[in-house]
DNA sequence: GATGATGTCTAGAACGATCTAGTAAGATGG
DNA sequence: CCATCTTACTAGATCGTTCTAGACATCATC
């Protein structure tokens, strides 16, 4: 049971017969090693099964390469994005700590606790904390999800526009006129997706009927109500648009419960693409945010910051189509299907 | 733009008028600091935002208190389970360190990442690595969901007997006679559940029908597949027990879309009691593995293999009864009207 | 008054890496 | 042959903590 000592940089330079300076060298991959030593080195190392103790980098070095993430543990969109964000460092050289925030966990202390440990720079997806602060911090922040409006923050974001505007013309061309947005309150992306909405139905004032909002938020029972009262409409849409997938499955459910079924009385479009989307009683059509390419360009957004420059991309989404949207049922509209990108 | 250099130990030692030592034993709440000088210190700390870098610390220290917890992205209960480690921690003067595995970072690598920042113990959430190789590492291991065989690796595991006892017990309890399991194929935990369920059937002849097991796995599409071959059976069981919930979403979809009404024609139990056990169309009964008391326990188990004790805890779970269970319709020992709507 | 227990505080050596400055040896060039 | 540059390497300081050993009072005990 006795564990043996971790080797340390000072076993390896005893065992190749070199400073510990050269070893620090052959193990960076830094230059001014001659090649026959760096060979005996790393063979040393390996030999001894040695490797770097990360405290000790991370406190000595200038540059730790490490990238703090911060991300809320509820939030079933964040653990995938979490996912994409690990390769996506790694192909350029950077590590990752995670930090969850969640109920027990705040938001503040998460990036604190990352800050003590030494990262370069912090992403955080959705941040609560205003833009402001966040710039104020003494790394530099990517604000994921959440476009910044300071110039000395980050950001990351899926294009919420493209985004609505993507489901709006597939409903479109699938013939539906009356199409109804339930919405996210005030969460995350909530206000961008309702006002693209909105523009995207006032500006087709002949091929749409005025827009209606349905207010909910983000969780399933939010879905649920608005589905209710969808149905209480006096002139029934066509079509809805949900805020996220978790609300549009409970939009989903209502609709279902009360015999109204989709797509054939209603189509459903949800939003993020989740792999619940797919897991729903009737699969979601629902607008994909690309979260390998959110990821991606987050951390070179990271990159870029440490460099001075904070760059605000926003990343184009897709729409995947699956069974929850068809043609409508009612009236005026046949042979619409004719379009298409 | 210039941020001031974040302050350290020898800062609030000048500010405060001792030494750094004293500042160390003062900030970590060690004995052998005057009551006055104490209170100078953290008000010194205080008016200089001092926080202790982490980094150094876990350098240095013998004890670093830290535990870090390697979990898998993609299972969805793993990501529930980390939630509630952070307070299971946190009461117990622990603090936590995440790595995520998946498909980008194999658990092997998880692991290595956390003990290179010097952790003192690894809770594994449902380890890949045989028990042996994990007692080999150098700090002390606790396997979260899979039992422990080996006597030098902790574990803590929901008792997937009593679960499926439970589930068993509630649906006996309804009346059904011809009960089917959907098992989890090799994922963790579907061995136990396959075999208490057999026992469970086979030791009750008089009262339940043979057993009938149908081979899937812990991921939709074979809950899909498991929920169409349920229907071709020659006499169709009234209720199923499925491996997890993911799964049983499946089957729910399988028999909905076929015309076969749950709970009316066949109850579905799940297991995880995930949150989207609830979201489905039909909520599901499932079996709830306690999380917080797991969490709990993993952290407590960690404490005592740190002090060489290796603990070996089961705990019981419990059954959240929801809409997806109900009476059999048609039973060869009870009225046919009596479960009808 | 010597002796030993405290209780409070400090100097300085770790921890294991990186970084700076510098040395020694050989190559290049006039 | 001397000056200079490059290449390969090393000694020792350094990062910000914790830890060990000990100093220096104060106080009780013999």
């Amino acid at each position: 049971m006795t564990q043996p000592r971790r080797p340390t940089m000072a076993d390896v330079a005893a065992e190749a017969g070199v400073s510990r300076a050269l070893v620090s060298i052959v193990i960076r991959g830094a230059a001014g090693a001659g090649e026959a030593t760096r060979a005996r080195v790393l063979e040393a190392a390996e030999r001894l099964g040695y490797r770097p103790d990360a405290r000790a980098r991370l406190l000595r070095s200038s540059r730790s390469r490490l990238l703090g993430v911060v991300f809320d543990i509820t939030g079933p969109y964040h653990t995938e994005l979490v996912g994409h964000l690990y390769p996506a460092a790694r192909t350029r050289g950077y590590g990752i700590t995670l930090s969850a925030c969640g109920r027990a966990q705040s938001q503040h202390e998460a990036v604190h606790s990352l800050l003590d440990l030494g990262v370069e720079a912090l992403i955080i997806l959705a941040p609560e904390t205003p833009d402001e602060d966040l710039a104020r911090l003494p790394v530099p922040v990517v604000s994921v999800f959440r476009p910044a409006t300071h110039p000395d923050v980050a950001s990351v974001a899926s294009d919420e526009r493209a985004g609505v505007d993507l489901a709006m013309n597939h409903l479109l061309q699938l013939g539906h006129r009356r199409i109804a947005h339930v919405d996210g309150g005030d969460a995350v992306g909530a206000q961008p997706r309702r006002s693209a909405y909105l523009e995207f139905t006032s500006s087709r004032p002949g091929e749409l009927e005025p827009p209606v909002v349905l207010s909910a938020g983000s969780e399933l029972s939010d879905g649920r109500e608005a589905g209710a009262r969808l149905l209480e409409e006096a002139r029934r849409p066509s079509a809805v648009l949900v805020f996220n997938d978790v609300c549009a499955l409970g939009v989903l459910q209502a609709l279902l419960t009360n015999g109204v079924p989709v797509p054939e009385e209603v189509s459903v479009v949800g939003y993020d693409d989740a792999s619940l989307a797919a897991l729903a009683h009737v699969p979601l059509t629902s607008v994909n945010q690309q979260g390998p390419d959110l990821a991606a360009a987050a951390v070179e957004a990271a990159d870029a910051a440490l460099a001075g420059e904070f760059r605000h991309v926003l990343i184009p989404p897709s729409l995947t189509v699956r069974a929850s949207t068809g043609i409508p049922n009612t009236g005026d509209h046949m042979c619409e299907g004719a379009a298409s990108h």
